[in-house]
DNA sequence: CATCTCCCATACGGTGGCGTATGTGTTCCG
DNA sequence: CGGAACACATACGCCACCGTATGGGAGATG
């Protein structure tokens, strides 16, 4: 979170940074100066690392890019059974974590061509990982694709819901109704 | 679109054009000169008929409440089989509208309290009516509830994955996802 | 016809951010 | 130990937009 190394910053360090105002603030809140300000440095510095404030906006989207596909799919890898496979997948993503909000701020913004070009990319990866965990399953390839895009629609729209207070489930509700998903997707 | 008869405006033009902008370009893109250019005048008349831009923003989102509930609701009563009211509601509500244009701009507003709290009505309404549906075809509420959330989450998701040309799917085949959605939640 | 109210124009000051130009200290390297 | 190369500071001009202050014209009203 802070610099890496030594009281100097580097690339990585504004593009974390970068990434941390999204999550509190949206991809709109990015901005050099102020940032400039928690970093404790001017400017100046941010003008040394890049050119524009579209570079920093798209080196913190390859970040996050990285993290919202790659990671999480090796994270699931070593478990062998399908169905709990899925299970789990579920059971993960369907609960808020703080990644969540630098996500849903990034979904936000998609509005901007390249933002809306990075969300298109993790979709696509998302639904292609559960379209194989269907066929794994034994579904032929169109019914896997059909239940893929239920369910990672199905994550989505909860994601939205899961935002307001109002429309919020409570933790052990968010459970029961991912296990549900999972349960009456696989058969 | 215009002004409502002579050549002088009213509230309700500035919240019409406020709100035809939002589609376009998104709720943070309702500025107040740019705005007054279009409709042939200047600022004066803007701080007229409203004391701040937000007092604008807010006239848009009301307008734009009344019709994303209500309206569609009053629509679907005349039809009396629970089942098929079900199945147009989903037919309708899937395929790609103007209006969903405003909505989705209005949505990736949401860190805006006043923009959440709109939303959030609009969900909790829709989230309502739904539940009354599935009451109707003989669930028990819990049950009920369930399948609404699971039913208004996909149409969330899948407006998402329809914004970006890479998950969107064809206008046939959203019909077919919606009633095929429609008939296995109502079983 | 005079006046008053309504609606808008014009002109201004202020803010927050972008990008540039150029000066300055610090570190590394021969 | 002297000079590049590096990482940053300072100062500047610019733009888009907000909100205010004030003046003016066109319609209703007596």
């Amino acid at each position: 979170m802070a610099r890496t190394s030594t009281n100097r910053l580097t690339r990585e360090d504004w593009a974390d940074a970068a990434l941390a105002v999204i999550g509190e603030s949206g991809v709109e809140s990015v901005a050099i100066e102020p940032l400039a300000f928690v970093l404790g440095v001017t400017k100046g510095s941010f003008y040394w690392h890049f050119h524009t404030r579209r570079e920093l906006v798209d080196a913190a989207l390859i970040r996050w890019e990285q993290r919202a596909t790659a990671d999480i799919i090796t994270a699931l890898s070593p478990i062998a059974d399908p169905e709990e496979r899925l299970r789990t997948l579920f059971s993960v993503a369907f609960l808020d974590t703080p990644e969540d909000r630098i996500e849903d701020a990034i979904v936000r913004a998609v509005a901007d061509p390249l933002v809306d070009a990075a969300v298109d990319r993790v979709n696509t990866q998302r639904l292609e990982y559960l379209v194989a965990v269907f066929r794994e399953l034994g579904h032929p390839l169109a019914e896997a694709r059909h239940r893929a895009r239920v369910g990672y629609s199905v994550l989505l729209g909860h994601r939205r819901l899961q935002a307001s207070t109002t429309t919020r489930l409570s933790k052990a509700a968010v459970r029961r109704f991912g296990d549900e998903l999972a349960r009456s997707l696989s058969g």
